[in-house]
This record gives structure tokens, C-alpha cells and sequence, in this order.
RNA sequence: GCGCUCUUAGCUCAGCAGGAUAGAGCAACAGCCUUCUAAGCUGUGGGUCGGGCGUUCGAAUCGCCCAGAGCGCGCCA
């Protein structure tokens, strides 16, 4: 078993303490608040100054001179009120990270001590729509479950159906007004009912919606729904032969909807199979003398006396059981039968109470004697109102309709079948692309969502933001991977090989130190039960992985041996990163990453913004217009002193103009394109590329006009060209309209300052993915009135 | 009425077994493509951590009070 580096350093800090007859339970370490100041600190002797009536910084000051004997530090200091501040050497870090590079765990501890933990989460109802309340708690029990086995628990999870209560006595009540005569309702029939029933879970929602309306206003329809649920709970042959056939349905139907979401289960349970058990309860119950009766209802009364709680109902008047009793029979059975250790349970918080509830009387009962019950829960998704997320006409959101919602998202940004149509050999097969490469953005980006945020809190569902790719973001934790499949691609066929990890540069330093925290981060995980936490790690790897990437070569490194260790440091932050997506889980994302290619192209091509910025003059006040303008259509904007004054929303053709008000003496364009959010709009053709046309500008021999990074762009197309091996985009630049009285505006002059009127460049797809923003600037001195139009188009 | 939870940058959120200069992302602004995927990197601006009192050498973090928001409270699950 390989040591982690905390725990390498708690251990030292450890023996220390004792030789100076400290208490070593305050001998750890944690990652540094201050990393300019030192890797890790040490608080202990805060702490111990208060028991010891010392000076905090005597103590700190007399550990540190015994540390300072030992090789693995680099530096060592008290600062402060008595921080010891420890560096490692960098011998340390890379025989630590040579561990972690060929351990398969990566470092990771396994528990010594296995326990048994059942999860309880899910929880969809027989006949009733999911909601986006099941999808948080699927993904986060799927997580935790993940979390869980990995340290080397034992889990069992357990969907826990909800199968019994009176919506089913609802549904019975009305297929029988439908159907009386099906054999399911002749009281006298023991056996031998039909083997199927004709309804989908579309069917059976309709059916509950119907029951449930009939029962809401029609006391008689309520009344023999409670009928029908108890001689159903009874055992009547006919309804628990229908029931069966319900509940099948429902159950094939939510497995698909789990399956989708990369959520499974040990077990599918429900609420059905607890109900022998209750039995049990009620007599328990009765043997320890903790229930009475009150109003008719058996209860448990709970809390102090002084401060009472509500008590937990076990039967009903009409002796009926509860959920209450339902979940007290169920933590029965999976202590007696699973031999649970723990049990948790992840459900929306405002269950609080029940599960405060249903603890204190399985504790009552004497059932909790060795089981851990704990309750995880987490907040309401919520719209953009900051309450929970409704649809439009008030209902419950479904998950169904949520991650339609998203799609619908997702696919104002993804290339239409047509659009793609000649890269796949049939319009059906393009269409499946599509369909598939939606549905899967769209899911990956709920479930991001989910497990950003800490769990506690709820969260909004920004529906506008969601699909984006920037910062934050699932893909960017995957597009880390991606750079890194890329370069372990390019070092095999360069015959690169990883080798010895040797510390040479300040981010080879961070990198190295933030893969070290790994241990610590899975476990805290589990001990909080808190995905974000992962995730959150997750992110901020990517992040000094990014930096590390941007600051030095991997493949023309200064040496081989330097080369060999960042690739190797690189493959480790790869293992890393997809252990870390799989924990959350997430693996969904990885479609995207080894792709090349068009493919590549329309999967990434999302949310690429139109900017258009125009300024006003030279270090004058900059003017932002609409953030995203599509441009398969004409955007007219007027420029003022201060501001743009109009965002005319006509828009026709595949025209931008920009207009400058009368008066002005120098007018800025700055537009930023973004080139592949154009090529969704339907200008991307896959033979000749996109063309963009810079034309028509009025009155050329009255003003300057200069148009830059043109050839830039052009250039980096080229190279970009060589390198993937693809066919080329052409490109042609016209000088016409370019006169005499036409002069270079110095302030924008630029290596590739292009002087002219018209500009046309040829880009192709491939490039565009590489390059998708390019950026003209076009400055303008006059004295009357300038327009400029931009034609965005394939056809000129 | 009783109880639970929350309030941190313009927005969405981290940080909370007390610790040294409160962090990210988005949005804004300024740079960075002849170099391993610019879905990126670097930087700038922006906060009296809802308000008050207390405990402490030290409070976003602990306690009390107040304000605002949300949620839950015996026969629905």
C-alpha cells in the first residue's frame, strides 16, 4: 500500500510530536491557505497552545527545529501567530508521484474496515412521472454509490419504489370503472388472470392524472379508492394480480429513464415488500411499550416531553399502514436481511423531518443498534425565479419535459441533419447523429448541473447558461483529457516515452501537488456524502493542469528526460481525471474528447456568441451591443457618442450593417466573429467552406479603412491545414475599391494591415473548429455618415 | 403558533470540526495563435461575507437577538 503525501507528512509530524511529549492527535497537516508562503500547514500548535498554557509560537518554533532535521521538508517557518508552514522537497513530490503514476488506485486508500452501506435513492413512483426531485437524487446516490464502492465498501442500493400507498388503490379503482368486466375485479377468482395488460407507462400516468383529478373533487371516488387500497394491501387476488402488471410497467419504464442517466441499482425494492414487516413493527412496538393510541391512530410519540415533536403515525384510524411504519419495516429488513452497517438515504430536504422522525422511532424500537441512519438532503432545483422549477402552467417540472427543455437547448446550437448530411452516407444515419449527440449534451449538462453545487443548497437551472462550454463546465474538465489523449497520440508515434518525474518548473510543482490531494479528496467525499466535492477538485485539476500545458512543451521539452516526466505527469492527471469523472459520474463527456474531426466540429460547436463591439474612437468608451447575434440574418446598429442606439431587429439575408451616426469624426468597428456558430446557421457548406465577404463600404475615398488579422487568421488556417492533413480552404483577398485618398490609419496598424474594400477568405470547416473566433477590426475616419456591410455567405 | 434551512462580487455558487491577504465560474475590460486541440492561457476591475451584540489572542465560520427569503409540521406518499 503506497502512502499518500499527507499521509507521509502527518506521520513525521507525528513522531515529532511525541519525542516533544505533544498530544499527536493535533499532529496534521493540511494544503496550504498561503501557497506562496509554503505546500502544506500545521495548526496544531494553535491548538495545543490553549491545553499546554503555552506560547503558541514557542511550540510551533520548537516542532519546527526538530523537523528541520529531516530531509523531505525544503522549508520550514513560523509565521504568523504560530502556523507551521511546511514546503517538501521536490525528491518528495516526485517519489510520491512516481507511486501514484503505477499504483492502479492512483494512491487511494482502501478502507481496512468494510462495511456494508445500503443507499436508498431514486425513489420513483408506479405510475407517476418522474421529476427533476428523482433525477438529483439518482445522480447523487449513483455518485455516492460510486464513491463508496471505490474506497471499498460494500453497497447496495436500493431504488425503493413507491408501490403501495393509495395511488394505487387511485389507478385500480379507475381501470375498473373503465373495465369492469376484466377478471382482475371478480372478487371471486383466485387465479389464472391474463398475463399482460395492455397499457404503456404513457397509459398509466393518463390513468393516475384521471384518478387522481376524479378523486380530488368527488368524495365518493375518494372513498373507494380507500377501499380498493386496503383490500388490495389485503391480498386480493384480482387487484394484486393488476397491480403486478402495473407496477412491472412502471418499473421497465423508470429502469430505461435510470439507464439513460447512467443510474443503476442493486435492487428495486418498493414499499410492497415492507409491508409483512409492518406487521412485525406493530408488534414491537407493543412489546417495548413505546406506541398508544391517540384519535383512533396508533402512535410513537417523539422528542422531549418539554419539546415535542410531532409523532410518527404507525397505523391510521382505518388501520391503514403509514410511510411513516412503511420506512420503519424497511430499515428492519435491511438490517436483518442485508446487514446494513449504514443506510442512507438521499432524498429533497424538505423530507427533513420524516427521516428525523422515522430515526427516532427505529431508535425507540431498538433498531438501530448497530446501523448508522443518515439522511442526505439536497436542495430543490429551481427556475429562473429562484423557486422551485414549474413548467410553464404552474405543474411540477418532469424530468422528462426538463431534459426536453434542454435538448431544445442544446439543438439551437447543433448543426441541423441537413447540415452534415454529406459527411454520413444517409440523411437517416446524420439524423441519428444529431439526435444522439443532443440527447447526450444534453443529459451530461443536467448532471452537471446536479453535481456542481453542493448539495445542500438547491440550485437555479439556468437554462441559457447550462449548454455553454466555457469555464466551469464538464467539457472543460474533459477537454483537459482531450489535450492530453492528443499529446500521449503524438508522443507514441514520436517515440516519446514517459519517464521518471523530476520537478523543474513551478507548474510542474502545482500540478504534482494538486494530483497528491486526491486521497484526501475521495475520502472527504465520502465522509460528507458531497459530490460537488469531487467536483470541485475535478475543476480546479483541469485548471492547473491547463496552466502547466499553456507554460511549457510537453513534446519539445528541454531535454528527453524532462519531456518523459511531464508526460508522464500528464498521463497521471488523465487517470486522474477520468477516475474523477467516473465517481461523478460523468462518462458521458468522453464521447467528445478523442473525437477529431467534423464530428468534433458539430459537437463543440455550441454557444459560440457573435460579439460585436463597437468603439467609439481611440480610448473613448466602448460600446457593447447585443451579446449574440445570429447572422443568417441583418443586424442594423447605429453608434452614437456614448452608445449604440438602436439594435434593429430586421433581420434579412446574410447581412451585418453597422452604422455610424452623423458627426462622428472617427468611429471604431471591432466585430468578433465567431466563426462556427455561423457555420450552424446554414452557411456552412462542407465543399467550399465559409466565405466571409467584407464589401460595400461607401464613399471609400473619404476614409481610411483597415482591416487586420485577416491574414492572421488566414495564416493559422494554414497551419492548421498542414497539420490535420485536410483539404484546404481557399482564399482570395481583394484589393478593389482601394483608392489613392485611401491612407493607413497607424493605431491600427497591424503585421497584416490589409488596405481595401473588399475581402473575401475562404475557410473551411475543418478550420473553423480550430479557429472559431476571428476577429476584424475595421477602422474609420470620416466625416459623414459610414456604413459598413458584412456579408457572411457562401455564394458571392 | 412551533420547528428546520438559507442570506458571501452585477449573476450563479465555493469557503464554515474558528486562523494569516474571503475564492471560482459567468458577465465586463486588456493581452496571448508560425509552438502539444484558443472548448484554452495571462492579467485588470468588482466584496465593510444580510444587520447587531457576544465568546476568543483571532469570527464568513461558534452563540444570542433582529430583518429578509424558502421549507416542513399525526392519519397523502
Amino acid at each position: 500500500m503506497t502512502q499518500t503525501l499527507e499521509q507521509k507528512i502527518n506521520k513525521k509530524l507525528q513522531q515529532t510530536f511525541e519525542k516533544l511529549g505533544l498530544n499527536p492527535q493535533y499532529a496534521t497537516v493540511k494544503t496550504s491557505d498561503r501557497p506562496d508562503l509554503s505546500d502544506f500547514q500545521c495548526n496544531g500548535a494553535l491548538a495545543l497552545a490553549k491545553s499546554e498554557r503555552k506560547n503558541p509560537r514557542e511550540i510551533a518554533s520548537q516542532i519546527a527545529a526538530e523537523l528541520e532535521q529531516d530531509q523531505a521538508f525544503s522549508k520550514i517557518s513560523v509565521d504568523g501567530p504560530g502556523f507551521i508552514n511546511l514546503s517538501i522537497s521536490d525528491n518528495l513530490l516526485s517519489d510520491v508521484m512516481e507511486d501514484m503514476s503505477q499504483d492502479e488506485r492512483l494512491g487511494c486508500e482502501k478502507t481496512d474496515a468494510p462495511k456494508t452501506v445500503v443507499l436508498d435513492f431514486g425513489a420513483p413512483n408506479v405510475a407517476k412521472d418522474m421529476h427533476v426531485g428523482h433525477l438529483r437524487s439518482a445522480v447523487i446516490g449513483e455518485s455516492i454509490q460510486r464513491v463508496e464502492r471505490f474506497i471499498g465498501n460494500k453497497v447496495i442500493s436500493d431504488t425503493h419504489l413507491g408501490d403501495w400507498g393509495t395511488p394505487m388503490g387511485m389507478i385500480i379503482s379507475e381501470i375498473m370503472l373503465s373495465h369492469p368486466d376484466w377478471p382482475f375485479f371478480d372478487d371471486d377468482k383466485k387465479d389464472g388472470f391474463p398475463d399482460s395488460l395492455p397499457y404503456t407507462v404513457e397509459d398509466l400516468t393518463e390513468i393516475y392524472k384521471a384518478a387522481n383529478a376524479r378523486c380530488k373533487e368527488d368524495e365518493s371516488a375518494r372513498q373507494q379508492a380507500r377501499i380498493i387500497t386496503a383490500k388490495f394491501q389485503d391480498g386480493h387476488p384480482g387487484y394484486r394480480a393488476l397491480w403486478q402488471h402495473l407496477r412491472r410497467i412502471s418499473v421497465d419504464a423508470v429502469k430505461k429513464n435510470f439507464d439513460a442517466l447512467d443510474v443503476h441499482f442493486d435492487l428495486w425494492l418498493g414499499e410492497s415488500d415492507a409491508h409483512e414487516t409492518c406487521y412485525k413493527i406493530l408488534d414491537l412496538a407493543q412489546e417495548k411499550g413505546v406506541s398508544e393510541k391517540d384519535d383512533g391512530a396508533l402512535i410513537i410519540r417523539l422528542g422531549e416531553s418539554n419539546k415535542p415533536k410531532p409523532p410518527v403515525i404507525l397505523q391510521k384510524t382505518d388501520g391503514g399502514f403509514t410511510y411513516h411504519i412503511t420506512d420503519i419495516a424497511t430499515i428492519k429488513m435491511r438490517v436483518d436481511d442485508l446487514h446494513a452497517d449504514e443506510i442512507i438515504y438521499f432524498t429533497d430536504k424538505r423530507q427533513a423531518l420524516h427521516f428525523e422522525q422515522v430515526f427516532e422511532a427505529a431508535e425507540k424500537l431498538g433498531l438501530v443498534k448497530n446501523v448508522k441512519l443518515q439522511h442526505i438532503g439536497f436542495g430543490t432545483v429551481n427556475g429562473p425565479d429562484g423557486k422551485p422549477f414549474k413548467t410553464r402552467d404552474g405543474g411540477v417540472m418532469k424530468l422528462e419535459a426538463l431534459i426536453d427543455l434542454s435538448k431544445d437547448k442544446v439543438k439551437e446550437s447543433v448543426p441541423t441533419a441537413e447540415d452534415i448530411a454529406k459527411d454520413f452516407t444517409s440523411k437517416e444515419e446524420a439524423q441519428h447523429y444529431i439526435d444522439n449527440l443532443v440527447d447526450e449534451i444534453a443529459i451530461a449538462a443536467i448532471k452537471f448541473q446536479d453535481l456542481k453545487n453542493n448539495i445542500a443548497s438547491g440550485y437555479i437551472f439556468e437554462l441559457d447558461d447550462f449548454a455553454k462550454f466555457d469555464g466551469k463546465t464538464g467539457p472543460y474538465i474533459q477537454y483537459a483529457i482531450a489535450r492530453i489523449n492528443s499529446i500521449m497520440r503524438k508522443a507514441a508515434t514520436s517515440n516519446i516515452n514517459e519517464g521518471k518525474i523530476v520537478i523543474t518548473t513551478k507548474e510542474e510543482r502545482d500540478l504534482a501537488l494538486k494530483l497528491a490531494q486526491l486521497n484526501t479528496i475521495i475520502w472527504r467525499t465520502h465522509q460528507d456524502k458531497e459530490p460537488s466535492i469531487i467536483s470541485d477538485y475535478a475543476y480546479t485539476l483541469a485548471q492547473t493542469f491547463s496552466t502547466f500545458y499553456n507554460a511549457a512543451s510537453i513534446m519539445n521539452a528541454e531535454s528527453a528526460e524532462v519531456a518523459s516526466s511531464r508526460l508522464r505527469l500528464a498521463r497521471l492527471t488523465r487517470d486522474v481525471l477520468k477516475l474523477l469523472l467516473y465517481l461523478l459520474p460523468r462518462e458521458q463527456f468522453f464521447i467528445l474528447a478523442d473525437t477529431v474531426g467534423l464530428k468534433s466540429v458539430i459537437q463543440t460547436g455550441i454557444n459560440r456568441g457573435i460579439k460585436i463591439i463597437a468603439t467609439e474612437g481611440v480610448g473613448s468608451i466602448s460600446i457593447t451591443a447585443p451579446r449574440v447575434i445570429k447572422v443568417n440574418t441583418s443586424t442594423k446598429f447605429q453608434t452614437s457618442k456614448r452608445h449604440i442606439l438602436n439594435s434593429v431587429d430586421q433581420r434579412q439575408g446574410a447581412n451585418l450593417n453597422l452604422t455610424a451616426a452623423k458627426g462622428l469624426n472617427k468611429a471604431w468597428f471591432q466585430i468578433k466573429l465567431s466563426v462556427t456558430e455561423l457555420s450552424f446557421e446554414g452557411f456552412f457548406d462542407l465543399d467550399t467552406g465559409l466565405k466571409f465577404q467584407i464589401t460595400n463600404i461607401f464613399k471609400p475615398s473619404r476614409f481610411t479603412i483597415v482591416i487586420r488579422k485577416v491574414i492572421i487568421i488566414y495564416l493559422s488556417i494554414i497551419r492548421r491545414y498542414h497539420r490535420l492533413n485536410r483539404h484546404i480552404g481557399q482564399r482570395r483577398i481583394d484589393h478593389t475599391g482601394t483608392d489613392a485618398g485611401t491612407k493607413l490609419n497607424t493605431v491600427c496598424s497591424g503585421r497584416n494591415t490589409i488596405i481595401g474594400s473588399d475581402v473575401n477568405i475562404l475557410v473551411s470547416h475543418e478550420q473553423l473548429f480550430h479557429r472559431p473566433q476571428a476577429a476584424f477590426i475595421i477602422a474609420v475616419e470620416q466625416t459623414g455618415d459610414i456604413a459598413v456591410d458584412i456579408n457572411f455567405g457562401t455564394d458571392f
